[in-house]
RNA sequence: GGCGGCAUAGCCAAGCGGUAAGGCAGCGGUCUGCAAAACCGCGAUUCCUCGGUUCAAUCCCGAGUGCCGCCUCCA
C-alpha cells in the first residue's frame, strides 16, 4: 500500500487512483526568467522519482509540467537586458530543458506553456464573471476571494486572520485585499493579448487551472510543487477551478520543503541560491541527486559544502559495488558450495527498498536499503568460503543487476562501466608483474592506471578495476 | 500578530507507542608486498526542557525554549 502525505488533509493518505494503474501528476514548472536553481532542481527531482516510483509500481503516469512564459518577472529582465518577454522566455526555457536532462530529470510527458492557452484563460475567467466569483475593474479582473466557499482550505488559513495580516498589498481596484488578479491590463510591456476585457495579460495561478484541465481533466490524481505555493498560488487554483467547475482540482497535494543555504531558504529573491547548471559544474548528476535525496522530501535541507562531500564519499562506494561485481564475474569459475544466502537477503533488502518509498517516498530510508544491499553483495565476495561457482555467480549477477535496478527508480545511474581494453591490458601487466614479485612495476602501473581515472583494488580473488566516481 | 513545520550521536539523516536504520568522520581489527582502498567490530544509557496520559513515549497530550517556512513574488 502506498501511502502519500496530503497537503490538503495534513495526513498520510492510502494512495488510491482515480483510474485503476493510471496517475495523473501536475507539478508546478519553472517561470522562465533565469536559469533554475538547486532548490528549484530538489523540486523536479522529487516529482521525477515519484514518477519513477509509481511507474515500477506498475502505474502508467503521465506527468505534466508546465512552462510560466510570461510574467512580470520576466517582463523585467526583458527590460534589463534591452530584449523582449518572448525572447527572454525562450531563452530560458530552452536551458531548462537542458538542465532537465543534466540532472537526469526525464522529461515530463507534456510541457505545456501559459502563452499556448490564453483562450482557455479567458474562458474560464469568463465563467467566474459569469458566475459573479470575478469582477472587472478598470481594464483588470479579480477573482472575488468572499464568493469561494472553503477559500484558505488548502494552506489552512482563514479569512479574518488572513485579512488582518498586515503584509497584503491594499489595492484601490479590489473589493477585498484577498482578492487576486485573473487579468491584468495591459502597460505597453511589450506582451499582450486581446481579450474580452480589454488588452491585457493572464495573472498567475490561472495558467495552471486550465492546463491542468485541458490535459488531466479534474480531477486528477497529484498535484504538487513546492511548500512555498501552498499559498497563495495552490490555494488560488483551487478556488478558480472549484468555483468555475464544481470539480475538485486534484486528490492529492504534494509539497516539498525547501533548500536551505545557510539555515535559510535559497531563493532568487535572497539572492542567495547557486544554480544547478553551476553546482553539476562540480559535482555529477548522481551526486547531486543522491544529496538532495538523502533527506525526506518535505525536510528542509541544508546545501553545504560539507554535506555535499559527505555524498560524493557515500554514493562512490554504492557505485563502486557494481564494478566490484564486474570484477568477479570476469573471473574463471571454480568448484565449491552454493551459497543461498545473498538471494535470500536480496528479497528481503528489496522488500525494505518497496517499504519505505511506498511511505511516502522515503527516499532517506530507501537509500539505506540500498546501501544495505551493496554491504551484503561486498560482504558476500569478501566471505571466505564464497566461491565462484556456477550458482553464485548467478546469484551475484542478478544481486547486481537488482541493485542497478532499485538505484535507477531514485534516478541513480550506477553501472559498471566497460573497461577500456586499454586498462584491462595495463592490469593483466601489472598481474604478472606482481606474479614475479616485481612491486616497483607493479605500482608503476597502478598509478598509470590511476592517472586514467581508474582504479585497481587487489582481493583475494584477484584484481578488480573501476572507474572513480565524482 | 495568525497559521504550519522542525529540534535524534562530531556532522548529515530515518524512525512516529514496545525499548534508537543508514551515510560521513573517528577508534579497534581483518585482508594486503604496500595501500589512499575494501570488509568486520565499536559509538546516543536526558532522542531540546518541564509536566501529563499509558503496563510501556524519541514517538501521544499540555506548557516552555530555539530554529525555519507561509501570510507579498517564490520550487
Amino acid at each position: 500500500m502506498i501511502k502519500i502525505y496530503n497537503t490538503l488533509t495534513q495526513k498520510k493518505e492510502e494512495f488510491v487512483s482515480l483510474t485503476r494503474g493510471k496517475v495523473k501528476i501536475y507539478n508546478c514548472g519553472p517561470t522562465v526568467y533565469g536559469y533554475f536553481h538547486i532548490g528549484n532542481a530538489r523540486n523536479f527531482i522529487v516529482v521525477d522519482v515519484i514518477r519513477r516510483y509509481l511507474t515500477f509500481r506498475g502505474f502508467e503516469v503521465t506527468l505534466v509540467q508546465n512552462v510560466t512564459d510570461v510574467y512580470d518577472k520576466i517582463i523585467n529582465k526583458a527590460k534589463v537586458e534591452n530584449l523582449t518577454p518572448t525572447a527572454v522566455a525562450e531563452t530560458f526555457t530552452n536551458a531548462y530543458f537542458e538542465d532537465l536532462e543534466a540532472l537526469g530529470v526525464k522529461a515530463p510527458d507534456i510541457n505545456p506553456k501559459a502563452t499556448e492557452h490564453i483562450k482557455e484563460m479567458h474562458d474560464i475567467i469568463g465563467l467566474l464573471i459569469e458566475k459573479d466569483a470575478a469582477y472587472v475593474s478598470e481594464g483588470d479582473v479579480y477573482m472575488d476571494v468572499s464568493k469561494v466557499k472553503d477559500y484558505g482550505k488548502l494552506s489552512h488559513k482563514n479569512i479574518e486572520e488572513l485579512q488582518s495580516g498586515a503584509r497584503i498589498e491594499v489595492s484601490e481596484k479590489k473589493k477585498s485585499p484577498l482578492d487576486f488578479v485573473l487579468w491584468k491590463k495591459d502597460k505597453n510591456e511589450g506582451i499582450s493579448w486581446d481579450s474580452p476585457w480589454g488588452k491585457g495579460r493572464p495573472g498567475w495561478h490561472t495558467e495552471c487551472c486550465v492546463m491542468s484541465q485541458k490535459y488531466l481533466q479534474h480531477p486528477f490524481d497529484i498535484h504538487s510543487g513546492g511548500i512555498d505555493l501552498v499559498f497563495p498560488h495552490h490555494e488560488n487554483e483551487i478556488a478558480q477551478v472549484e468555483t468555475a467547475t464544481g470539480n475538485k482540482l486534484a486528490n492529492y497535494w504534494v509539497h516539498n520543503g525547501h533548500l536551505n543555504i545557510g539555515g535559510q531558504k535559497m531563493s532568487k529573491s535572497l539572492n542567495n541560491f547557486l544554480l544547478a547548471r553551476d553546482i553539476l559544474k562540480k559535482y555529477s548528476k548522481n551526486i547531486v541527486r543522491f544529496f538532495l535525496l538523502s533527506a525526506h522530501y518535505r525536510s528542509p535541507l541544508d546545501f553545504t559544502e560539507e554535506n555535499v562531500g559527505n555524498a560524493v564519499k557515500g554514493f562512490s562506494e554504492l557505485g563502486n559495488t557494481l564494478y566490484r561485481v564486474a570484477g568477479i564475474l570476469n573471473k574463471p569459475l571454480t568448484d565449491g558450495p552454493a551459497d543461498t544466502s545473498l538471494a535470500e537477503k536480496g528479497i528481503a533488502l528489496e522488500a525494505k527498498f518497496v517499504a519505505a518509498m511506498d511511505d511516502d517516498f522515503n527516499t532517506a530510508q530507501a537509500i539505506a536499503a540500498l546501501f544495505d544491499y551493496a554491504n551484503e553483495i561486498k560482504n558476500t565476495i569478501k566471505k571466505k568460503d564464497w566461491v565462484l561457482n556456477y550458482e553464485n555467480r548467478e546469484a551475484l549477477k542478478i544481486a547486481g543487476e537488482k541493485l542497478t535496478a532499485l538505484s535507477a527508480i531514485l534516478g541513480f545511474k550506477i553501472e559498471a562501466e566497460k573497461i577500456p581494453a586499454e586498462i584491462e591490458a595495463l592490469a593483466l601487466e601489472r598481474e604478472t608483474a606482481r606474479n614475479t614479485k616485481d612491486w616497483v612495476k607493479s605500482d608503476l602501473i597502478r598509478k598509470t592506471i590511476e592517472e586514467k581515472g581508474f582504479a585497481v583494488e587487489d582481493t583475494p580473488k584477484g584484481q578488480i578495476l573501476m572507474r572513480k566516481i565524482k
